[in-house]
DNA sequence: ACATATAATACGCGCTCGCTTATTATTGTC
DNA sequence: GACAATAATAAGCGAGCGCGTATTATATGT
């Protein structure tokens, strides 16, 4: 806010900065915890809901269907999930998470959540809530979503 | 704030939803602009203040060292960077910003900004204002002091 | 003078990822 | 039944990246 011409860094350069701090706090869990990264982000996924077919699983999670392929492998084998054929359609695989996949999501997730507690903990109340709710918020919204927010108001008349 | 039992999504999972649309967001302007997204890090780094050694400059923006030569060559030979051996050590190169890089990097920071000023209108004032310090003040902070600030406080007497 | 350290440079290795293609099995439509 | 579409799967390609190595030039320390 001092010398910068927009009154403000760039929103795309500071929040890099964090996610690669986050990342050098958070990937030593996950190895500690034996899951890979895709893996715990499929596990959380699942615990929120199963799904029908793997693509719409990558879909949700912003993966390519074609490389979490193994992903899943892994998790099988681990234990972590269920991968079965859908009865009613035999192209299709229902995936779900298993009571130990559940078991090794939360305690991963504690630690992760009790380590992010700490960092958000350098922040006044305010700010916290501030910026748990612009990120929860932004978070939710379809990619093309912001994309579209992010043009021009008068820009919709070029469709 | 549902059904988490944590009570929140992990922030690195928010992030990494933000950051993404963010990217699809921005991605485009900067080739609009002709700059690479290294070359626009590069800029707005040298914007701030020259460097006398590329090392000390890869260190700042979080690159590597030696990988950010082919985008040094390219500014240089776009004219947007001055790139001189320092005279008091010819090891080292003195790197600044031309006159013309001042001004790729003020247009395309400028179109930059308007988007994302665009998605903060999404946000209440509020949480705007929270969300902003928040995260001026995570990505300001060095990489290993998040990560020691994450680490529980008796861990200290572990070094 | 010589050993050691430093800065830039080029490049290798292994890994990840976006995207694409091709194949097999299965389902849906005409 | 024929054909188009769909789901999973495997793998290829090119790009990017973290990290490491080696080389050359230069500076510093003993």
């Amino acid at each position: 806010m001092t010398e910068r011409d927009g009154g403000r860094r760039d929103l795309a350069a500071m929040l890099s900065q964090v996610m690669r701090a986050l990342g050098a706090v958070e990937l030593p869990v996950l190895d500690a915890h034996g899951v890979s990264m895709w893996g715990y982000v499929v596990l959380t996924a699942l615990r929120e809901s199963p799904v029908r077919t793997q693509a719409a699983l990558a879909e949700a999670i912003g993966a390519d269907k074609t490389r979490i392929i193994g992903t899943l492998d892994e998790l099988q084998e681990a234990g972590l999930i269920v991968r079965e054929r859908d009865p009613a359609d035999r192209r299709a695989r229902l995936l779900s998470i298993t009571e130990e996949g559940r078991e090794v999501h939360s305690s991963t997730q504690a630690d992760i959540q009790e380590k992010e507690n700490r960092l958000l903990a350098m922040l006044p109340p305010d700010d916290r809530r501030g910026f748990l709710n612009a990120i929860e918020a932004m978070s939710a919204l379809p990619r093309e979503d912001i994309v579209a927010m992010a043009e021009p108001p008068g820009g919709g008349a070029r469709r």
